[in-house]
DNA sequence: CGCTCGACTTGATACAGATCAGTGCATGAC
DNA sequence: GTCATGCACTGATCTGTATCAAGTCGAGCG
């Protein structure tokens, strides 16, 4: 049964949520969802699908923008995984984040007129690109528009939870899986079971810690019987206890 | 001369930029440059001044709103500074940002509806106070400031530069310190002169370090004569220095 | 004035986690 | 099949910084 449930999730994350065609959006579309609940007319929502391109697939390592491209356009995941890092001089690499179906990357563009950091596909990814100016544009025609743009720049601020501060490796480890699930769960994904795209490497390196420190703290939950790993699937047994040991780093 | 910067440093954070009286805004203003730069009509102009409202003077302590509140409208620093902070469960604080004259505050409450964090008044502090609704409607009229708020919601995304990974106490402090001179400087303050109006234990908590660390890397700094720290002021000698021991830490 | 109180500094010790080094196990090339 | 390569895991040291514990300084106050 743990294994059935781990099959699923594979599956769900690897997969395109719906068929997102000229019709309706995808079911974890950014705007969709809003656009629809709120009662946007039908024209509007014609403007919008105009300003929709559907990029990709890109295969795993391939960059949907890297750092000092020209902004011009935010990006929606459709499917697959997308890290967001910057590469210093001396070439080491910081993971600022990890962006599951659903979520937008290049926010953090609009200012400085130019992507601030690499977008890097973690596995076989897709796309919606929405040109910038002409969103900004349609959004002074429709405030719901408007209004969600500004809810989404607003979610992305203050959002280092997970990483700040001196929180021991098992909180910042134990927070982020649960981050991780939280956030598959809000897109209709399976909860408790997820297959994680990114390498403990990368991990380390968006918590703050080094990769050995992860495996160790992965094995140690796993010995106290917190959840299940077998490689890159992890089933999560004890969500209590989990949340017991997280709890100091999780907001919502 | 050392003397005479720092008192000009700290007589210019504790006094108020300009008057922003009825027919201009204040140079700090986070709106006034932009919107005549870009030429907006006067027309606009009076229609953003009217949905501007001062408010202050809070005492050291004191706070301009708190966790939970509910959300109305964004602040604008007009003197003083600001910080802003979590406080767990179990009462202990994790202090989120510092906002000096002519930054925003509010900006992260937008999605949630309701103040995410408290904002705490470090010394004697003015603001403007930018009803949200009335600003969202001004901006569908008026594209320069939802531009304009587009990028200020941008440049808050992503911007734990200072605090993030496992950089060293020393990477850390110098890197808080060279962008709160830039920062003053941006704002036409003095530059390698500033008088911190956090405590030591503010500092260490917003950075990740213990409060005895702080002292203690100053106290290196000094002896290494990058600088001159006098309680609370403090003179940057070497700001090259600084720069190659902050390096990996400062995109800009 | 001496008192207390808070903010800051300094020193001694302990420990979490980095780092180094080595092993195992896939996958893909040839 | 062998070999190379990349990722994950584990064990043995080492170290930066937290923590504990005094001690100093200055401000406000009876």
């Amino acid at each position: 049964m743990g294994h059935d449930e781990t099959a699923i999730g594979r599956m769900a994350a690897n997969t395109i949520a719906d068929d997102g065609d000229e019709q309706k959006f995808c079911s974890t579309c950014a705007f969709g969802a809003v656009c629809v609940g709120r009662g946007v007319d039908k024209l509007a929502l014609t403007d919008l699908h105009c300003l929709v391109e559907h990029v990709g697939p890109y295969r795993a390592g391939e960059s949907i923008f890297r750092t000092g491209d020209r902004f011009g356009a935010i990006f929606a995941v459709r499917s697959g995984t997308v890290k967001t890092r910057l590469v210093d001089l001396e070439g080491r690499e910081q993971v600022l984040d990890f962006h599951l179906p659903g979520e937008l990357i290049g926010l953090n563009a609009i200012h400085p007129e130019m992507y601030p950091c690499d977008a890097i596909a973690l596995d076989s990814v897709e796309v919606c690109r929405f040109s910038f100016p002409a969103l900004a544009t349609l959004a002074t025609r429709i405030p719901q528009i408007q209004q969600e743009l500004f809810r989404r720049l607003s979610k992305g601020i203050g959002d280092a939870s997970v990483r700040n501060q001196e929180s021991s490796a098992d909180e910042r480890l134990a927070a982020f899986l649960l981050e991780l699930s939280a956030r598959y769960a809000a897109r209709g994904f399976a909860t408790h079971s997820l297959r994680l795209s990114m390498s403990r490497s990368d991990i380390a390196n968006y918590l703050g810690l080094a990769a050995e420190t992860v495996s160790r703290v992965l094995r140690r939950f796993q010995d106290r019987g917190l959840l299940d790993v077998d490689g890159r699937e992890v089933a999560i047994g004890n969500v209590t206890a989990l949340r017991d040991i997280a709890r100091n780093l999780l907001r919502g």
